[in-house]
RNA sequence: GCCGGAGUAGCUCAGUGGCCAGAGCAGCCGACUUGUAAUCGGCAGGUCAGGGGUUCGACUCCCCUCUCCGGCUCCA
């Protein structure tokens, strides 16, 4: 019986026997069967030594192919569990996928264990790599199974709600064995651990069973694995690289913000660098806004707790709110604001509304408080009390397209102006604990879903993520090195004109309900700057630097110093006179980032020449004045923002 | 909130039950008067996160609390 074999080129191999994956790759060459790594065999991905039995359409991966990497690391997840078993027999094992840069498996030990386990578990991880032990698949009945694992609950569980795709199927589970060690797994894996060469155990942290918070928490082993010794190098420095970012250190570097035991978690003070570079974000943030139709409006921190009734937030918020402030003069309680929109409703409500004002477009860069849990604050990206670019539109029905499609354009603009250009968005739809008709939700996702279609944003719906009063879309942006970060977000509601019963007066002189968006566009300025500070690692834009000219001075040159900083005096200068070396002046320069270092001494005194440093390392030496300030003006330009 | 780790000078970190707790950087004082990535010398700086306990003796061991870090859950 012959088997033809088609290759991803459409070339056919013919071959008189059943053959294994292995052996194809061996009969197209030597050096592909020593890189192969799995197979696909008609679409369906498999092991490498799967026998192929009839006509087929096949394509091999190695050690090149990013699935070959995924499959590398879910074996590496076996291994892992697999060392830990040999070393802690009475361990009940989860599940091991693998995951960007690498895979988990998440325990429960018994005993915790400590991070110092981990160099352990990792030696008995070499050990098993060494034996180059083979994976080989079977099939099993859930009886059998349910015998195999008697011991292991969560392989149980597994096996008798068959939904996770670990390998569980109608009747039936595929499970993968090498040497002693056996798990639940559809596969597929690699021919043997032999080829789990270069990997590291990154982290020990907890995990919940099936990440439901009311389950068990196990301890979750982290590990990083690549096919070369370069690639798991390269991923470490990565690791570094994003360190040295972190928002946090350079923020103390920078002398940027700072925080104190006193003010209690998650909230910050702003020192005068970090003020400069706050005020610039918002400085630009607010002049877009008056020039695109906002008014602004200032509200204060608390409200009077009827006020938290009628929004609904004491209802479904509560737990992410501060606790209420009581006092013995008043019956009243008062709650700090989480949240800024039922105070502008109340500006709203404050007059009788004619559908000629509509849209109306309240702004207000507005402080909020919200009891985040203590394990999840992240400097100023998770914070407790941050600033919101935040407005609320009130418009007409018919108008609602229009004015999502102008946010969305508005927001992605403004996200263009600090260097963020690589943008998507996510549509998030009802979720359960909400309020509101269902035709209302439907007719408003569709409203945000034409938008984003007539936007041309490639997006994705994220199911049931929606606020509790309406569906929204959330922008993402990608950083300089590749991470996502959520930004604006703009939220439809239909819940909160009912709450407060809104009105507006229509064409046919009656008394109409508006619509409601809520929107912020950088999102929290806390978290905004954060991101800049991790984007530009501290390197920001001259616009935006908080000392954008740093002049080093080199021997007597007082006349000319004063006539270049009257050239320059628009900026915001800093002037190092000190009588000490220019190398030590440029050091200094440079730790605290400034972008533009001017350095003049005698010579360019008397030619009228100066020399400049950037940041990049770049300089430019002995140009006339005329050309320097030029060059500066450049770089530290402010960007337009036009719609 | 949960699991694990950590908290020593402004910052980065040494110091594993035994004189009075150290270094580098930053700060202050002085010298040097400087042309492209840190000049030299001196001084000052500490309730070793806070509280309790064990001990003849605790930064060090134990308990509690607070805060920070890595995750999980959460993020209207």
């Amino acid at each position: 019986m012959d088997i033809n074999i088609t290759l991803p080129d459409n070339s056919v191999r013919k071959f008189n026997n059943e053959l294994s994956g292995y052996d194809l790759a061996s009969d197209i060459s030597r050096s592909l069967a020593k890189d192969a790594v799995c197979i696909e065999i008609n679409g369906q991905l498999t092991d490498l030594n799967t026998l192929i039995k009839e006509d087929s359409k096949c394509r091999i991966f190695t050690s090149n192919d990013q699935t070959s990497l995924e499959v590398l690391r879910h074996s590496s997840a076996h291994i892992l569990a697999q060392a830990v078993l040999n070393l802690f027999p009475n361990t009940k094992y989860g599940v091991g996928p693998s995951i960007e840069d690498g895979f988990y498996y998440d325990f429960l030990f018994e005993n915790n264990i400590k991070e110092d386990d981990l160099l352990k578990i990792e030696k008995e991880m070499h050990k098993i790599v060494l034996e180059k032990q083979h994976f080989s698949k079977e099939f099993i009945s859930d009886k059998e199974a349910l015998k195999i694992f008697s011991n292991q609950q969560f392989k149980q569980e597994l096996i008798n709600t068959a939904d996770k795709g670990e390998g569980v199927g109608e009747g039936q589970v595929s499970t993968y064995k090498n040497k002693d060690f056996i798990d639940l797994c559809k596969g597929p894996h690699i021919p043997n651990t032999g080829y789990l060469k270069h990997f590291k155990l990154t982290k020990l942290a907890g995990a919940y069973w099936r990440g439901i918070e009311t389950n068990p928490q196990l301890q979750r082993i982290y590990g990083t694995a690549w096919f070369t010794k370069d690639d798991l190098n390269k991923y470490l420095t990565r690791q570094k690289e994003a360190e040295k970012r972190d928002h946090r250190k350079l923020g103390r570097e920078l002398k940027l913000f700072t925080t104190a035991d006193e003010l209690g978690p998650g909230q910050y003070l702003w020192q005068p660098n970090g003020s400069i570079l706050r005020n610039q974000i918002e400085e630009f943030s607010k002049s877009a806004h008056i020039n695109n139709g906002y008014e602004f409006v200032n509200t204060p921190h608390i409200g009077r707790s009827i006020l938290w009734e009628t929004s609904g937030h004491l209802d479904h918020y509560k737990e992410g709110m501060y606790p209420a402030l009581t006092t013995e003069d008043t019956d009243d309680d008062y709650y700090l604001k989480p949240m800024n929109c039922p105070f502008h409703i109340l500006v709203y409500k404050n007059d009788i509304r004619s559908y000629r004002e509509l849209p109306i477009r309240y702004f207000e860069l507005g402080s909020v408080y919200r009891m985040e849990k203590t394990g999840v604050l992240h400097g100023l990206l998770r914070a407790r009390g941050f600033t919101q670019d935040d407005a609320h539109i009130f418009t007409t029905i018919d108008n609602l397209n229009d004015e999502i499609l102008n946010l969305l354009t508005f927001s992605i603009k403004l996200l263009n102006c600090f260097g963020f250009t690589e943008i998507e968005a996510d549509l998030s739809t009802r979720p359960n604990d909400s309020i509101g008709e269902d035709k209302d939700w439907e007719n408003a996702t569709k409203s945000l879903e034409e938008a984003l279609n007539q936007q041309k944003i490639s997006y994705k719906i994220a199911q049931g993520e929606g606020a509790f009063y309406g569906p929204k879309i959330d922008l993402h942006i990608k950083d300089a090195i590749g991470r996502r970060w959520q930004l604006t977000t703009i939220q439809i509601d239909f819940a909160q004109p009912n709450n407060f019963s809104l009105e507006y007066v229509n064409s046919e002189n009656k008394k109409v309900r508006p619509v409601m968006i809520h929107r912020a566009l950088l999102g929290s300025i806390e978290r905004f700057t954060g991101i800049l500070i991790e984007h530009y690692a501290g390197e920001f834009p001259g616009w935006l630097a908080p000392n954008q000219i740093n002049i080093l001075t080199v021997g007597k040159v007082d006349e000319y110093l004063n006539f270049i900083i009257s050239k320059l005096s628009k900026y915001r200068l800093n002037i190092d006179d000190r009588n000490i070396r220019l190398g030590e002046k440029i050091h200094e320069s440079r730790k605290n980032k400034v972008p533009i270092t001017v350095i003049i001494g005698e010579n360019d005194a008397k030619n009228k020449s100066i020399a400049i440093n950037y940041l990049d390392g770049s300089e430019e030496k002995d140009i006339d004045f005329n050309e320097g300030i030029k060059s500066i003006n450049k770089k530290l330009k402010k960007p337009v923002f036009k719609i």
